[in-house]
DNA sequence: TTCATTTCTTGTCCTAGTTCAATGCTTTAC
DNA sequence: GTAAAGCATTGAACTAGGACAAGAAATGAA
């Protein structure tokens, strides 16, 4: 059950066996249908998730209804609203599983934890962040310097197993386009 | 000199006043004149800057030499390529001072010295990316759901100083839209 | 003070992408 | 197995914002 984890996470051996082992009694294994809100604007959220199966959408939605897809993730990735999550403060988003999934849950007395008890995790936790920065600027980058089809191209070729899991107007959402757009981009890309 | 940095960064007292003197003999002082390119595309970066004094922009250039503008920086905001300078890759971004700066300058070795020294800045630091993931989360949000007109009215809300410092097109750049239609904006929002 | 450079504004025309509505296609739920 | 709900597609009409061009205003350098 750990397997992934550990190797994704502690992917550098910088870690004794012992160390490895006591994060994962640390983690809590946790099954959530599909279509569940795992958390909701006003909560605050409780958990940093690592998705061992199924798939999950985080998103927000605006004061006229509008709604913006923030993240899809997968097998092997993190899912929380972190300034929630470390500040305790009410989350302006929505997290929820688009298939049945199997977590491994840290929560903020687990995480404080495994930090205190092991801090080499915490450089572990910041490259995850730091990687997350990065992407999300180049994302911001793409959605403002590019076209809806270089948009959609970039992003399969980026994430090329969520088209087939996930609704296509979700992915529209994730671009920032209309769902009838992206619908007439694919049309023209399948006619060349 | 270093009244400004300690305020912000130490905020909360967690330090001794042997800590903050150690953290100020590491920081570097260094004057820059504007319109300099502190890191160019394919360069490392190897700084992390305290802004003391004076404005900075971050940018990226696209393939098609389109320019998007990442980043404002000034008094009291850090400014770094984070990516390039943790994982000492080529960045693909610029960093230019826009006016005349005093900054203080943490290199990857100095930085490594005050960690190692004085865990307790982990913490710092991993707060102060924290906190730009969340802002560059909300930017792609208004980025995607928000008019220009919007977007505009919430930038001078959110950085009310800067629309006086800065070229009015490097703020479209910012907002990603075009100098043209930002004038216009404007006009359209003095009529009113 | 002047000439040059950069920035801002305004107008015209144009297009990428939106909105709305209709239709058919898939899932899902009993 | 069928009804209902959710999805995807297509078309027609519309619009926010872009591209280009030209002039005005501001800034700066000598």
């Amino acid at each position: 059950m750990f397997e992934s984890i550990n190797t994704n996470v502690c992917k550098k051996n910088e870690f004794t066996s012992e160390e490895i082992e006591y994060f994962n009694t640390i983690l809590q294994y946790k099954e959530v249908p599909k279509k569940t809100l795992l958390l909701q604007e006003g909560d605050i959220c409780n958990f940093e998730a690592y998705i061992l199966k199924g798939c999950i959408r985080k998103y927000y939605i605006n004061e006229n209804g509008f709604e913006v897809i923030v993240q899809f993730a997968v097998e092997d990735w993190w899912i929380s609203d972190i300034a929630s999550f470390h500040e305790k403060k009410p989350s302006k988003l929505f997290i929820e599983t688009l298939e049945d999934c199997q977590l491994l849950i840290l929560t903020p007395e687990t995480k404080e934890m495994l930090l205190s008890t092991v801090p080499k995790f915490e450089r572990i936790f910041r490259l995850l962040i730091q990687r997350n920065l990065s992407a999300m600027q180049n994302r911001l980058i793409d959605t403002i310097a590019k076209s809806a089809q270089e948009k959609y191209l970039e992003f399969i070729k980026l994430y090329p197993t969520i088209p087939q899991r996930v609704a296509q107007h979700y992915i529209a959402s994730y671009l920032g386009i209309s769902a009838e757009f992206l619908s007439k981009v694919r049309t023209k890309l399948a006619k060349q």
